[in-house]
DNA sequence: TACAAATCATCAGCTCTACTGATTGACAGG
DNA sequence: CCTGTCAATCAGTAGAGCTGATGATTTGTA
């Protein structure tokens, strides 16, 4: 049978009712394949992360970036360290706060995002949601954008 | 400002919009708070799984618990380990396979349960699923359980 | 019966991530 | 200047996952 473990363990009905235990599930279920998807490209779904955000925003300080992702400052280090050994990042100094760094999406950065990353996450995200009407997706990220909004 | 770094930092709109993204954000803020909440009781949202799934399905292998909640093997021998020293779980040897241990609930367990836990943590829940109408919510748990559900 | 394969719990070792505290360099206000 | 704050870094700690090995036991099969 299936090697992974994914069977579909029987859970307790207080489980299987409880909207935390299946956003947990849930979530798990996702960044498995989305991890998997990005395996080939020896990327991390939190890189991926940090590439999307700069491209949204532009350049950012180390901290920023993990204050919008929810990552760690000390884990970071690391993310950034890597992403610049790869060439998809710039590290240079912040011209008007010398204490910071301004890290910088460059071209093969970009590049990677539009013609691998994108669709390669696309694609999980319609595999996974495919079995959803438009209306239930639509209707699943305003309410999970509510939760995760906070008080 | 708030201490926690809990503030509504903007996040690019390609990941605001990524169910995958949204899903882990709102799964880490339900997790954060139902933590929070165990924490009094010097408990982990894990055993509380642990607790419930004994609760409803009766003694389970340590290894049947781990495949019920997706937990490692070697991480329920940990588990197992501090819940029989409180003595809200009972560790014996399996009558019918002396592999296994059968593990069970004790009475002073289920009444913590009963009394604290149930109650805690549904406190929770309805604190964060409390904005949406009862339909949202239901929907939403349906949805979520597709989602889990996996292929 | 005898032997091989699978299973349960455990342990040791490795990795990854989060978190803490300390340090260095730089900014900002009084 | 002096003090406080902030960015990045590093070291150390803790927790969880995963792997592979082991001992005891069960199960399937020749």
């Amino acid at each position: 049978m299936g090697g992974n473990g994914r069977e579909p363990a029987p859970t307790a009905r207080l489980l299987a009712e409880s909207t935390g235990w299946l956003l947990n599930d849930a979530a798990r279920e996702v960044t498995l394949r989305i991890e998997e998807a990005l395996k080939g490209d020896d990327l991390r779904w939190r890189d991926y992360g940090v590439l999307v955000v700069l491209e949204a925003a532009g350049p950012l300080s180390q901290q920023e970036i993990g204050r919008r992702l929810a990552v760690d400052r000390s884990t970071m280090v690391h993310i950034i360290d890597v992403l610049e050994q790869r060439g998809l990042v710039l590290r240079s100094r912040d011209r008007t706060d010398r204490r910071a760094y301004s890290i910088e999406l460059t071209d093969p950065g970009r590049a990677l995002l539009v013609e691998v990353l994108h669709p390669l996450t696309a694609e999980v995200h319609s595999s996974v949601t495919g079995k959803l009407t438009d209306e239930d997706r639509a209707h699943l990220n305003r309410i999970l954008a509510q939760l995760a909004g906070g008080t």
